[in-house]
DNA sequence: ATAGCATCTACAGTGACTGTAGGGGCAAGC
DNA sequence: GCTTGCCCCTACAGTCACTGTAGATGCTAT
């Protein structure tokens, strides 16, 4: 286990230097021992940590959220479903997201297709913004012109 | 066009109170003019301009873009072909969005169901956070963002 | 006159970083 | 030994698009 800087943790990892410095700062990671020249130096298990974090990241999870799943991975024994309550939320959030998004495709994709590149005033990507028929209330296409 | 407090403004565009001042304060919106009791007073304009800036903004568009949009809705003899490509955009960036978040949930779809409520040694989820077999490849942590 | 809500300004806080300024550490080449 | 050049240090400001707060004032209804 030999230590490395936080420049190749960071490479290793795929965390970058300053966000390293940030999990420590706030308490996601504990700070390292440091060089006599006061670099920080981390071991293997840091930067699995740091891995671990990562990809948990990379699913959506909150730092919040990360920390009570390094609480966990620090305690194998427990049962595990809290960790599953977590990733259940992840999920539902996850689904949540792309039925939004899936909506705005949809009213994009149609804006797009009736644009016939002509003026602005009859831009259907124009219309289709001052037009809230698909949020609620009257719309007033003239109003927003001059 | 009778005016009305930011409250009602707020009430028919669908724009909090606070996020009205705060466009204001962005340049979205032009100051209005105030009762004599400084209470700014909005005309139909304004919140026509209001609800053309939340559609705007709930299909994802940023304040940078809407600058654009707004600037663009000034002008109605000018060419849309700026409106479409920023459209285009739009819908580019949702569809990524959307690939990304549907492999997040492939991946936590098989995390929950290989999960048999057990500790948290043998979880799944755990075992998924801990491995990055899953996530190698070039990331766009972007689109977990909004 | 009083109650009670709406509005005002000004500023701090959010999440998860990113960027900058101004310095110090460290290995290689001269 | 000295310089070059990259890496690292701390501390703090900035990002985005708001949200929340405090304390004062305006407006409306009774």
């Amino acid at each position: 286990m030999r230590d490395v800087t936080i420049g190749e943790a960071a490479r290793e990892s795929g965390v970058k230097v300053t966000t390293i410095r940030f999990y420590e700062e706030r308490g996601l990671l504990s700070a390292p021992p440091r060089s006599e020249g006061g670099q920080r130096l981390y071991g293997a298990k840091d930067v699995a940590r740091l891995r671990f974090i990562r990809h948990a990241r990379d699913l959506g999870f909150d730092m919040a959220a990360l920390s009570d799943l390094l609480e966990l991975a620090g305690h194998p024994d427990a049962p595990c479903a809290h960790a599953d309550r977590l990733a259940e939320a992840r999920l539902e959030d996850v689904r949540r997201r792309i039925a939004a998004l899936q909506g705005l495709e949809k009213e994009l994709e149609r804006m797009l297709s009736a644009c016939r590149s002509g003026t602005v005033e009859s831009c259907a990507v124009m219309e289709s913004l001052s037009d809230h028929a698909h949020c609620d209330g009257p719309h007033d296409t003239d109003a927003l012109k001059g």
